[in-house]
DNA sequence: GCCGTTTTCGGCCCGACTGTTTTCAGTCG
């Protein structure tokens, strides 16, 4: 088995090699490969097993030549073409090129002159003086390398969107109360809501960029200073966390929020369509007239697109995933709205693993606007958290029916969160399940079943009549645990035959389902249930980070069952 | 090596900052 993420890295390793023996334009297509391949959820593999060499050539930015590289480390583990490179430059480019300042041209020097091959090498060089003695390096050069190894060595890797969101939001609001910030905004991935981050980015329009560029590097979260200049200043963070933050003109503010908003290749198309018309797109704005310096638009988002004759792109959706095609077919989805939601699908009460009671969780919803809740604690199979046999499920029923004669702007719901046992059968017999408003059903034990076995497993609980809701579809936990083996196109197909809602679970470790694969749901008719997951009181705060990833899957608000109204919303549930 | 509202061949995004240089290459986004 070779994943994504394997096969990406080694594509993203060519890339450097390519890039080291100046090799022109195939450095661009091997990384656009990688960064295509990284971003799929579903596995490479899967697509070669299923449609063969032609599948893989569908994939962006994947031709002949790359999907037949790919067929070879699928098939054998291993690649030479990718063999030879390393043999030929035998240095661990992967490594040293996480170094911040170290590219491949550095290395490739390196190499020749040193003979460094990895960051080991690379730190003794460097703190023993025998780089800047090189040629076209220098002592600050040399520096930057030891530092760039030290933050390395801390803290390497990207950040969750729900760990740097609120820090981002923090400083967006103490930069925007500086007299001399005119607009301000972030940018960059978080901006796109992307589920892991790498840096945050910020942009400002100002009258006096220096004093808006002091305030930055002196805030307090701030370690260490990149660079700092009249319109572009980079720092990072305590918590490792890199910042930009950018100046532009007030007339280049909404060319540059789209600029800095990306990605990448969205913005690369975006580039291309302008050539297309003759003009120039850069963040100061659109250019054109006999000189290509004519300033014609760039002051908001919306000149932007309409010049290059599209519609406006929601951030959310600026992934180089066909947006720009639909766009100019004006076919664009009209998202749920991040005030859409009325209500939460998910939630643990103190009667099993949740922190809080049903009757405070059911105060907090109501204060979050929300027009129902579900509680839905878990079943016996996990002893651990005090799962619900049928008795106390039965007693917490009663409960909550005399909950809700205190409540009459929300309706607390009767659910469960019901294991899908080894077989696929339930954690609960049908009579009950029958009692319930909201049935949801989730995986949680035999993670390493085979992928023919696990869809097996899933496909028979949701055909179970009275399972509503699929629960965190694949198990995943971002950067912690892989998501289990399961075919997602057959759990989808009969999440559409059977009636099956699938959850957008919310909470923003997991993010289960991923975008790639609501947009499969909501397309294929599939309805979805954003939800908290909510533990505590706190944990009900976390469903703008479902909206955003739903958003990511361009979801549409009627393909959201917790946006309609109580009775309609569990009219589209299975057994009522 | 990829790709097509110019194209199946001939293009391939644009700019800021830094360090090492006396005009630019490398890195990053």
């Amino acid at each position: 088995m070779v994943t994504n993420q394997e096969i990406a890295r080694i594509l993203y390793q060519i890339a450097e090699f390519l890039e080291m023996k100046n090799v022109p334009f195939k450095p661009r297509a091997y990384e656009k490969s990688a960064r295509v391949v990284e971003s799929l959820e579903e596995p490479v593999e899967e697509i070669y097993k299923k449609s063969g060499l032609k599948g893989l050539e569908e994939i962006p930015g994947v031709g002949i030549s790359i999907a037949s590289k790919v067929v070879e480390l699928v098939k054998t583990g291993h690649l030479k073409y990718y063999q030879e490179l390393k043999k030929e430059i035998p240095v661990d480019v992967e490594a040293l090129s996480a170094i911040e300042g170290v590219g491949p041209k550095m290395i490739i020097t390196l190499y020749k002159k040193l003979g460094i091959r990895n960051v080991a090498d690379l730190e003794k060089a460097a703190k023993t003086g025998k780089i800047r003695k090189l040629e076209h390096f220098g002592e600050k050069t040399e520096q930057k390398i030891v530092k760039g190894i030290e933050f390395h060595k801390k803290h390497g890797g990207r950040f969750l969107l729900g760990e740097v969101l609120p820090l981002a939001l923090s400083i967006r609001d103490r930069l925007r109360k500086l007299s001399q910030v005119e607009l301000i905004e972030i940018v960059g991935s978080i901006r796109r809501r992307k589920e892991t981050v790498g840096d945050g980015d910020f942009l400002v329009v100002s009258s006096s960029p220096d004093k808006v560029m002091d305030y930055f590097v002196s805030m307090p979260e701030v370690i260490h200073v990149y660079a700092k200049g009249g319109t572009k200043t980079m720092v990072r963070l305590k918590n490792g966390l890199d910042l930009d933050l950018r100046v532009v003109p007030r007339e280049s503010f909404g060319a540059a929020l789209n600029y800095f908003t990306g990605n990448k290749d969205h913005n690369v198309t975006l580039r291309q369509l302008a050539i297309k018309r003759g003009l120039k797109l850069s963040e100061y704005g659109v250019f054109g007239g006999k000189k290509g310096d004519k300033y014609i638009c760039g002051r908001t988002e919306e000149e932007i697109y309409k010049i290059l004759d599209l519609e406006y792109i929601e951030p959310e959706l600026r992934e180089s995933t066909g947006e720009i095609e639909a766009a100019r077919q004006a076919k664009l989805p009209k998202l749920v709205g991040y005030d859409d939601l009325m209500g939460d699908l998910q939630v643990q009460s103190n009667w099993t693993d949740g922190e809080d009671s049903i009757e405070d969780l059911a105060r907090a919803a109501l204060k979050l606007g929300h027009k129902y809740i579900a509680i839905t604690d878990h079943t016996k199979r996990l002893a651990m958290t005090h799962g619900l046999d049928e008795r106390r499920l039965l007693k917490q029923m009663a409960e909550i029916d005399r909950i809700n004669t205190k409540f009459k702007d929300i309706s607390i719901l009767k659910g469960t969160e019901c294991d899908i046992l080894k077989d696929g059968s339930l954690d609960l017999p049908n009579k009950i399940l029958a009692k319930l408003d909201v049935v949801g059903v989730s995986v949680h034990s035999y993670f390493n079943m085979s992928r023919h076995d696990m869809t097996k497993r899933i496909i028979k609980a949701i055909s179970n009549p009275h399972v509503d809701i699929f629960f965190h579809p694949t198990g995943r936990i971002i950067n912690k645990r892989a998501p289990y083996e399961v075919d997602m196109d057959e759990v989808i197909a009969a999440a559409k035959r059977t009636g099956t809602v699938l959850e957008a679970n919310a909470y923003w470790q997991r993010l289960d389902l991923k975008d790639e694969y609501i947009r499969k749901a909501v397309s294929a008719g599939v309805k979805i249930a954003i939800d908290s997951d909510a533990h505590s009181i706190a944990g009900l705060n976390v469903l703008h980070y479902g909206i955003a990833q739903a958003r990511r899957g361009w979801t549409e608000k009627r393909s959201v069952i917790n946006t309609y109204p109580l009775k309609q919303m569990l009219k589209a549930l299975k057994d009522k």
